[in-house]
RNA sequence: GCCCCCAUCGUCUAGUGGCCUAGGACACCACCCUUUCAAGGUGGCGGCACGGGUUCGAAUCCCGUUGGGGGUGCCA
């Protein structure tokens, strides 16, 4: 093993970005930084019919996003056709793969006759057959023997030969399939750990079966992580739950909330301290630490833990990243002069646009307006509101102060009193602190909302 | 069916044979603070799947059971 470990992530671009490629990435990405070794990228584009060249751009764009760097240039495994051929005609040299002409029905039929048992049967094994087309060509797996490795994550695993099928290693189309590419390319870039999700341990005995019949020297170590399921326990998958990181990052999750929580899912930082900055995360990483069963995303603990992320930054940075969920001039003036307050009140960017529906007039809610508006108090609230800001130095103490006067001659709460009134101003019960929006929008603006609203009560 | 993996509060985790009366975080509930909503503070609820071993001693080691998941493609 090379002093510095070289890891990679491997995407295949038929999909956007999910998180849970996503954390796998993260996790070959700690893995590197936390051990001074290098994060490769690899996009595995064997399949000409899947791909969608635009996908791997969506993929670049969200780990740079989550601040993922990698190491040199991607490496497309579509521009290495010739070295995987190369390596299929050592293993024919070998005599350790086969060209096989059966189609899958006719698998299919004969695995039926025997009663069930999917896979191939290794019909064409001795048939001896040519190079040709619709021919593929299979790797001889050895009748005997086992096949194991000593996992990082999960221990010793091991799979007898006799259980492993024939598989493909060059379609009757001329690619290479994933196996084949995957081990040449791992070899070609001096791969020394593969960190992969746990779907791929299935596959690790063909990995090592291949790397031994093309005489390559020591495997890479393995580390085979958790899933990511969801709340049926099944895998995350893009056609039932919620994965695409572009979405999340639209609807105003931070990159570094992002990272920060995915970071926790199996594995957690030996002082307990959860969110925090990644750098952190990089001294404390052990990638022997992860855990190896599935963790739930959840989304709640996703939220908490960029709500907390939103708090952190800076109001600067903070406004910066909320203008583009607030449209409109007139908004975005008020997030500039309100900012604070919305900082400490949002989990994510996406419940801004509430916050400030406000500015050019009232928001349409008969929910908040009825709720509010049925208190018997309502009236003579607003009444003495206008009674008494009428006169008043346009300053949040000043309004404050004549707002709780008014509730004490009222004998009523201030928390009753407020309804009317701020439903009146903003439309909604619910928002930023009353006083603050009052001295935003101005004496007569606000007196004119409240006016109206008393008028629509009358 | 066959193969493989997994198993601590609802969830994410700490725990690597005695420090465990199992710790923290999210969520939930209550209270405090409070002009709404948040934020913050305090407290509460809640777990080692089950059965056998091994050991003076087991959440921790072994075996089995049960439960869950994954693989079983000329997808990756």
């Amino acid at each position: 093993m090379t002093d510095r470990p070289r890891c990679r992530f491997a995407p295949s671009p038929t999909g956007y970005l999910h998180v849970g490629s996503a954390h796998s990435a993260l996790c070959n990405w700690l893995f590197a930084r936390a051990n001074g070794g290098e994060f490769l990228l690899r996009i595995e584009d064997t399949d000409a019919e899947r791909n969608r060249p635009e996908l791997t751009d969506n993929i670049l764009d969200m780990l740079r996003w989550l601040g993922l760097e990698w190491d040199g240039e991607p490496l497309h495994q579509s521009n290495r056709f010739d070295e995987y051929r190369a390596a299929a005609e050592r293993l024919i040299a070998g005599g350790t793969a086969y060209w096989c002409d059966c189609t899958s029905e006719q698998v299919q039929a004969r695995n039926k006759e025997r009663g069930g048992k999917p896979g191939y049967d290794g019909y064409c094994r001795d048939r001896g057959l040519e190079r040709g087309p619709g021919r593929a060509l299979r790797f001889r797996v050895p009748d005997e023997g086992v096949t194991g490795w000593d996992d990082v994550i999960r221990g010793k695993v091991s799979f007898e030969n006799a259980d492993i099928e024939d598989f493909v290693v060059v379609r009757s189309n001329g690619n290479p399939t994933f196996f084949l590419a995957n081990v040449v390319d791992d070899e070609d870039t001096a791969i020394s750990h593969v960190i992969r999700g746990e779907d791929h341990v299935n596959g690790t005995p063909k990995y090592l079966l291949l790397r031994g019949a093309l005489g390559f020297g020591d495997p890479p170590v393995f580390a085979h992580l958790p899933f990511l399921v969801n709340a049926q326990r099944k895998k995350l998958s893009k056609r039932r739950d919620d994965v695409s990181m572009l979405n999340y990052k639209e609807r105003g999750f931070l990159p570094e909330a992002m990272r920060n929580y995915l970071a926790l899912l199996g594995w957690g930082p030996p002082d307990g301290v959860e969110v925090r900055p990644i750098e952190e995360t990089v001294e404390m990483f052990r990638i022997e630490d992860v855990n190896p069963s599935p963790a739930f995303f959840d989304h709640k603990k996703l939220e908490f833990v960029n709500g907390e992320w939103i708090r952190r930054i800076d109001l600067d940075d903070f406004i910066a990243r909320a203008r583009e969920f607030v449209d409109g001039v007139d908004e975005q003036t008020a997030l500039r002069a309100l900012g604070p307050l919305a900082q400490e009140r949002v989990k994510v960017l996406s419940e801004l646009p509430d916050y400030f529906d406000w500015i050019t007039e009232p928001a349409d809610d008969t929910r908040s307006w009825d709720k509010a508006m049925k208190l018997p108090v309502a009236a003579a609230a607003l009444d003495g509101i206008i009674d008494a800001y009428g006169d008043a130095p346009w300053e949040r103490d000043e309004l404050h102060a004549r707002f709780m006067a008014l509730a004490e001659r009222l004998e009523t709460s201030a928390s009753k009193l407020q309804g009317p009134i701020r439903v009146s101003v903003t439309g909604r019960l619910v928002g930023l602190p009353l006083f603050e929006i009052l001295e935003y929008l101005g004496r007569d603006e606000s007196l004119a909302r409240l006016r109206a609203g008393r008028a629509r009560l009358a």
